[in-house]
DNA sequence: CAAAGCCCTGCAATCGATTACAACATCTAG
DNA sequence: CTAGATGTTGTAATCGATTGCAGGGCTTTG
């Protein structure tokens, strides 16, 4: 026998008001009386009364959700702040809709079409590859469309964003290999065309001249953010003849794939080569040696990207172009030492 | 300037017909006239025409989403599986809304009330210690509210579930250990209470028992599936008398832990001790040692969670009490050898 | 040729909230 | 004492789709 879910129509009809008497109760409590206040809490309470979020959705031309579009989802690195989002957002009422965006174009999954169709009031999106124009020709300009990139971003900033400074980690990686007495630091990028390994290897250079090392364009090996990456960049190392004693990976998890290989080889990490990370997932302290690594702040990263989202739906447009940076932390382990003497 | 978004009105009247027909050219074309039809096509191609989901959630008392509910978002664990669930709600034009079941009681963002407010049709449930009967006592009994347990799952097995096959997971991995010739094998367990544990470890110990060894109890040490377990049940390990020459760990992260933690002390796997974990997770064959593990095909489990989900939705109860179990496999790398002789 | 059946279409009610507007009561100030 | 301001409440329109019902046209059948 299926009780009915209460509806506004049945609060009011308990608490004697009018349906329109509940709906301020509720949502400005300081337009009713306290008295009307108080009949309308009771009667909720006693039916048990949950709004219906269809019916507000359509009525006020909201979804009170926030889309989030994940390169890949199943890299724990965007889980984390995924996670941090969904701190912010839950409280505020909003939902958390995920989509990878390899669903683009998947039928009615198309981001644009998530937004017209009114499931989602805005993005956050992690993908810098993502082509944010593609929510433009919807309704209303880009500018307007509520949009924050975090962690990545395209090049030319279309939306705010909220990242870290990877220049500024680039140069803490540096510097803790040169401190260490390195001379001869590699390098392996992320994917060609990313915005975090033009600006990591950008960093990784300044701070290797400004610290007065010449950078070797042979030390740098083209890359990928995963695992497979660090494993091939590996096997280049391998056959180098002169070889750096120390590689600044664009990710921990290249690095994973680094060691790994190199251990499978016969190498030895840090005795035959320091190897430094970027990211600091939470294995990295655990692996075997212990990543040092340069660590990003990714919890915090969501819960700002959606606070900042949160506030461009609400129409508090701080200036456009926002686009903080939170500072990184150097995350000293095992994985780093001085150089062999040569 | 802003372009209005379109409504099913503004189709009707470029196409010249009503917006009942519009309706029902686009979710039963087979219902009107192929002239019809093709005037309606050609209108919501021309007007950009995208349904308001808002508006037919509300008329059709369907969200046209699902929520699921996750122990922790940042385990890569987890992250999977949602990633399979959205690969099958996504083209079923179903929205995924992920929250973690730390937010239960956040507000309105609690179990409950996400399905009371229309905002999803069910639930996926990663967290076998959620406490289901709670959704029950809202608009119909449990067994109508559709839920899917995936991977944990209550012990009562109130909802549907799918799992993978845990017990014989286990008895792969002491056959494993015995095939190499150890004899003396430890278990870290998972968290008390979580039936993935309960699981793993009776399947141990019958695994044990049926190979003609004995169980000895101060081998099996209590544990979590988290690092930080690991690294404790490793400080354990080292302080035994009698050490077990293989562990069977409840998960992979614990495997990390366990060995990161040993090599620390200078032992070494898999000379010292072999290790063979459970999950595969993508790390792990990049350990060093590159980790044995039991695979579980965490993808499918998504996939196949979100395809009865979306069938008890759709009011194909298939027969009550559905728990299909998937193969685990075993994947031998590097971290399990043959004991050294004793 | 008429009756019955089928196909297609449009009208209008409906889902459940929010909110513009108006009505009324009460209070304040002149 | 009265006009106007202020505060509280209810009535009813509204959001944009879906769908029960009825009607018109066409086909089939006796």
């Amino acid at each position: 026998m299926a009780t009915e879910v209460p509806t506004i129509q049945d609060v009011a009809r308990v608490a004697g008001v009018s349906t329109a008497t509940v709906s301020r109760a509720l949502s400005n409590p300081e337009r009713v009386s306290d008295s009307a206040r108080r009949k309308v809490l009771e009667a909720v309470e006693k039916t048990g009364y949950v709004v219906n979020e269809a019916a507000r959705n359509l009525r006020q031309q909201r979804a009170n959700a926030i889309g989030v579009i994940a390169p890949d989802l199943s890299n724990p690195f965007f889980s984390s702040i995924i996670a941090g989002i969904e701190q912010i957002a839950g409280p505020n009422g909003f939902g958390v809709l995920v989509t990878e965006s390899s669903m683009t174009g998947q039928g009615a999954f198309d981001h644009a079409s998530l937004l017209a169709s009114a499931r989602v009031d805005g993005f956050v999106v992690l993908d810098g590859q993502m082509d944010l124009s593609r929510l433009r020709n919807r309704s209303k300009g880009l500018t307007q469309v509520p949009v924050v990139s975090a962690c990545e971003y395209p090049a030319d900033m279309p939306a705010p964003s909220v990242t870290v400074d990877n220049a500024g980690g680039a140069e803490k990686a540096v510097r803790h290999l040169v401190d260490l007495g390195h001379t001869k630091i590699g390098h392996i990028t992320g994917p060609r065309g990313n915005i975090l390994t033009t600006t990591r290897l950008e960093g990784f250079r300044e701070a290797l001249q400004s610290m007065g090392l010449t950078v070797r364009e042979d030390f740098i090996l083209p890359g990928d953010f995963n695992l497979e990456a660090g494993k091939l960049a590996a096997e280049i190392w391998r056959t180098m003849e002169d070889r750096p004693t120390a590689m600044f990976c664009a990710s921990d998890q290249q690095a994973f794939g680094f060691i790994s290989q190199l251990s499978r080889q016969g190498f030895r990490v840090p005795e035959d080569v320091s190897v430094i990370g970027f990211d600091d997932i939470e294995v990295s302290g655990f692996f075997v040696p212990a990543l040092t690594t340069i660590s990003q702040p990714r919890l915090e990263l969501g819960r700002m990207a959606a606070r900042m989202l949160l506030d461009r739906i609400n129409g508090q447009s701080h200036r456009e172009g926002l686009h903080p940076q939170l500072d990184v932390t150097l995350v000293v382990r095992d994985s780093t030492a001085a150089p062999d003497a040569a």
